[in-house]
DNA sequence: AGCTTTCTGTAGTCTTCACTATTGTTCTGA
DNA sequence: TCAGAACAATAGTGAAGACTACAGAAAGCT
């Protein structure tokens, strides 16, 4: 046959009888619902359909297992967000665009839980240092972003010269991140909407600066 | 003596030995710094200089001591700032003050890790489901109180009468929430102070939509 | 003084956690 | 068909969690 499988059974022993990606996904959405540290091994298996040392083979520890999942999730909804973001052209578009999506990623049906890199991991014990890390990082990478956009913006003429980059970004940021909090407690996608709307009324009220304060 | 002592050993028994209320603020301190889960029972006798049955003679529970350190933490912090915002004529200067004393709380030095309402019971485990409700309700608390002072403002003539009232509301709570997430990854009292400086942007351009808008 | 009451400190209990040793099972490859 | 290899399921291990029994110590009351 020519035809070349997906996923071939390649290694010699038993073949894994579960879903490794189904698995995973599992694994995701249950610590989008509980977090990091309250989402146990025992609900995972459960969740998952196999056992600890299943688990454990296919994903070598729960800090990996989470890393994991929080890799499939930005994959999933958050990537294409930030590109988009980074790429259109004009930077009211571009805000109009963020902050819509966000809102319908945060709000909608999926999981309405807020942002698993925002949220899943606030507080947690001292053993779970790695995993703070790893999320701490993800979230300067959408500050830099977020600040690098606006930077942009300032160099094409459509935002003041004299804008404060690094503090129109961090609020903008801001309000990103408190809608998780206000998801958490129960924001519905149109309170989000009406978030968003008002971001977007900050960015132009900033945006139209230009001719009256550049004196 | 005519003079009544200010805590008079009235009891019959062994009297304490330590301060209640200096033990409660350094709970409150490492509540504070670590969350309510992270701060384990050992951890907080050790920072209280107590042993485990006195903690608990004095305190009831794990649980009860967070809600009295809670208490604390409002009384100490945000009782007179949430006064002054609900009682202060002019809603511009109730934002204006608002925004500034948050900033000031949430980025001083007493314990520069966001507000303990809204970061310390995030994605807790099950059976802190009263501590997470408790949480829940100050919260609300908040957007409400928040909600109230926008309504007074339009009906003051301070806003615009086709102001959306709960969404400005939710969404100046939202920067205000996202400011302890920003803090918790390292904003600094500069950076917060900036984030202020745009709130009040945004707060000041719905309240210019008087007269354009006004039709 | 002696009795009662309440606190203090040591040293536990019981539960839950992440993680694994072991045994048996199912595949590949010769 | 049989050896080797990797997975699966049961049943644990050791550590850490909140919380507490118990015995001794320090006060008031009579």
């Amino acid at each position: 046959m020519t035809m070349q499988d997906i996923s071939p059974h390649k290694s010699k022993g038993r073949p894994r009888i579960f879903d490794r990606d189904a698995a995973l996904r599992s694994a995701l959405d249950l610590f989008w619902r509980r977090g990091y540290e309250p989402a146990s091994i025992a609900e995972l298996c459960s969740s998952m359909g196999i056992n600890p040392p299943s688990l454990y083979a296919a994903f070598g520890s729960k800090a990996q297992l989470f890393m994991e999942a929080v890799n499939c999730y930005e994959a999933e909804y958050w990537d294409s967000v930030w590109d988009s973001m980074a790429l259109t052209p004009d930077f009211l578009d571009a805000m109009e665009i963020f902050f819509r999506d966000a809102a319908k990623i945060l709000g909608g049906g999926d999981a309405p839980c807020g942002c698993l890199v925002i949220l899943a991991a606030t507080n947690v014990s001292a053993g779970a240092d790695e995993v703070d890390k790893a999320l701490q990082a993800l979230r300067k990478e959408g500050r830099d972003l977020l600040l690098r956009r606006v930077k942009k913006a300032i160099d094409d003429g459509q935002l003041p010269k004299n804008t404060d980059a690094k503090g129109l970004s961090l609020t903008l940021n801001t309000i990103l991140e408190g809608m998780s909090l206000a998801v958490r407690d129960g924001a519905s996608r149109r309170d989000l909407d009406r978030v968003a709307k008002l971001a977007m009324q900050l960015v132009r009220g900033v945006a139209s600066q230009q001719d009256t304060k550049q004196a």
